[in-house]
RNA sequence: GCUCCAGUAGCUCAGGGGAUAGAGCAUUGGUUUCCUAAACCAAGUGCCGCAGGUUCGAAUCCUGCCUGGAGCGCCA
């Protein structure tokens, strides 16, 4: 993987100098004699906790094993040898073997200033180009994520999958990346033809038709919703038709209701990808007979590797013959079926045939966001994709694990599932949940965790928390820099000519740390494919945000004009990094709350 | 049985070799002449699932076990 160009942020910049004195060090140590040979590392500085622990601290016991000695011990040497420079202040060297340094910023202080001072002339005017990474240049992504099946309304679990593929997506363009958004739209197979049946027989009941409604039928009252307009609409008129046109129409619904439903929030992909038009293209067999050219496919009742029982299993049912993909030569524990022996492929062939053709798109990456029950499914189609001659390396699978809506039960003193509600007043469905919370509250808590922990999501917390949560808090800092904005517009301030330099360390830090901060959470977000640490940067940014607008006063009557323009500016400035932030994260930046 | 994920404060979750383990919610007390108090300041809260191992150092890495979840279809 490429390195990235580090943007010469100040907090970046004091960093590296300290980090090229203690490489000095080490060098003199080594040439004195006072440390052995030895290839020097690169050794990150830590950032410590405690203020009494300086500005920056270099953990010496990382060189105990190359230097075979005593980590105090070498942190003292290095601490001797440490060149002369006006920007470190002070050091200590304490046990266990950290070199603490304090800094002193005031030499550099021009320097500092004068970057910052452009930074912020650029976050304001230049709409964030300022923390455009470099490591996505010239390089196409693709996020493909929701791919729900147009048999119902996106689900919480799909929300999840959603909210997280989004923001991959946002984050891979801060990134640098150039990005598309698809939706693999799983219009072909049974379980359409099901949803067709299904339709046509709510429309029959509609028409006062006394008909069982099978168990292995969509149950979801939408459908009977969706019957009732059809009878509204057509009469009885629709009595003859198959269940081919019921298909279209429930199709038609759901494609509509599903777009609806993730525009509700900010969700809209740029691509839908027809798993019929796999079929119509031929490209399915196309597949099938490329991989088989490659050897890896075969026909049998069973694969060939069963063991007896279950070949004896097999022979019980008696199959025909079907087609099987021999990934057990990739890695797989067993051999899969592509081809049943009725004639249809199973779900695995098309998925493969859609992965390769994603890969001749030429993505650098592909990413594809899945529930954790699509592991092994997404394990076979990169074993395909192998048996096609293909590199599945660009595709990076996000698999998040499990949402839960849940509710605290009094009575039973423990949480509950919430019951897959048809009515209104649940949170099954992410229109419920938006109903009953709002998207943004929707979009933070479903971003907010791991993508592979578990998640319960208390609906009746999310609902009462509404008022004092994060969400909220995040944007707050937002809406308190819009409304100094606004009063200083009214008295006519302004800060277009500002002097910065009066700026106090408050500031100077937030901007500073800003820029560090959110550089980081985009880089570590897009190379460990984990998005969440965007809001968890967004939640510590506010909270060193709040108290500085409690003590950093602009339109008091005590503070003088030329600081209170410098200060407009500061607030111009961080009102422009919150609304990066929210952005990154889809969520909307309220002028007032 | 096998594979993957998780187990951290009362609850929901971050952290994923470094010093005294964090945040929100909940609990307790305080703060407002002037830019929104959806805020700020202060206080308490932990066998980091259990047991071994590696390491100068383990919540973090390794092994085993326990608990919860997901998968292991000629389903999609």
């Amino acid at each position: 993987m490429v390195k990235a160009q580090l943007p010469d942020f100040n907090a970046r910049i004091r960093q590296h100098i300290v980090e090229v004195h203690i490489k000095k060090a080490i060098k003199r140590a080594q040439d004195a004699g006072d440390l052995p040979k030895f290839e020097i590392p690169d050794i990150p500085m830590i950032q410590p906790r405690l203020k009494i622990h300086g500005d920056l601290s270099f953990p010496a016991m990382r060189l105990a094993k190359f230097a075979k000695q005593n980590p105090l011990d070498i942190a003292r040497v290095v601490e001797k040898m440490l060149p002369e420079t006006p920007l470190i202040k002070k050091t200590e060297t304490v046990p266990p073997g950290f070199t603490n340094f304090f800094l002193d910023t005031s030499h550099f202080k021009s320097v500092f200033d004068r970057n910052r001072e452009r930074r912020i002339h650029e976050i304001i005017s230049d709409d964030f180009s300022v923390l455009k990474l470099d490591i996505g240049a010239y390089k196409k992504a693709q996020v493909e994520f929701v791919s729900a099946n147009p048999s119902g309304p996106i689900t919480i679990g799909h929300t999840r999958g959603a909210v997280v593929g989004d923001a991959m997506a946002r984050l891979l363009e801060a990134a640098g990346y150039q990005v598309q958004r698809e939706y693999y739209y799983n219009n072909a197979g049974n379980q359409m033809v099901v949803l067709g049946k299904s339709l046509r027989l709510r429309y029959l009941q509609q028409l006062g038709e006394d008909l069982d409604f099978p168990a292995d039928y969509y149950q979801g009252e939408y459908l009977v919703d969706a019957a009732a307009q059809l009878a509204a609409e057509h009469g009885a008129s629709l009595r003859t038709r198959d269940w081919g046109y019921f298909k279209d129409a429930a199709e038609e619904r759901m494609f509509e209701w599903i777009n609806r439903s993730l525009a509700s929030i900010d969700i809209k992909h740029d691509e839908f990808f027809n798993e019929t038009s796999l079929f119509e293209s031929g490209r399915i067999w196309r597949t099938l007979a490329a991989m088989r050219d490659n050897g890896h496919i075969y026909e049998s009742a069973h694969w060939e590797g069963a063991e007896a029982d279950e070949v004896a299993d097999v022979a019980a049912k008696r199959y025909e013959p079907a087609t099987w993909f021999r990934s057990s030569a990739f890695g797989d524990e067993k051999d899969r079926v592509m081809v049943k022996s009725d004639g249809a492929p199973t779900y695995t062939l098309p998925d493969i045939a859609y992965h390769s053709d994603k890969l001749e798109r030429g993505f650098d990456i592909a990413v594809n966001v899945l529930g954790t029950d699509h592991f092994t499914q997404a394990q076979v189609v990169k074993y395909g994709l192998q048996a096609l001659g293909m590199d599945p390396a660009p595709i990076h699978v996000i698999f998040v694990q499990m949402v839960r809506a849940v509710r605290w039960n009094e009575a039973r003193g423990e949480y509950e599932a919430v019951k897959q509600s048809k009515r209104a007043g649940d949170f099954d469905t992410l229109d419920h949940l938006v109903e009953m919370t709002s998207a943004d509250a929707v979009r933070y808590h479903m971003l907010a965790r791991s993508p592979n922990s578990q998640l319960d999501f208390d609906v009746d917390q999310v609902v009462k928390q509404s008022n004092e949560n994060p969400v909220y808090y995040i944007q707050n800092a937002y809406v308190r820099c819009a409304s100094i904005l606004r009063h200083a517009e009214a008295r006519g301030l302004d800060d277009s000519n500002a002097n910065l330099s009066l700026l106090g360390d408050d500031e100077r830090f937030f901007i500073d740390k800003a820029l560090y901060e959110i550089y980081d959470a985009i880089r570590e977000s897009v190379a460990t494919f984990e998005p969440h640490h965007i809001a968890f940067c967004a939640d510590e940014l506010a909270e060193i945000f709040h108290p500085i607008y409690e003590r950093v006063r602009v339109l008091h009557s005590d503070v003088p004009e030329d600081l209170a323009k410098a200060r407009l500016r500061f607030y111009r400035a961080s009102k422009a990094i919150f609304r990066y932030v929210l952005q990154l994260m889809g969520m909307s930046a309220p002028e007032r709350m």
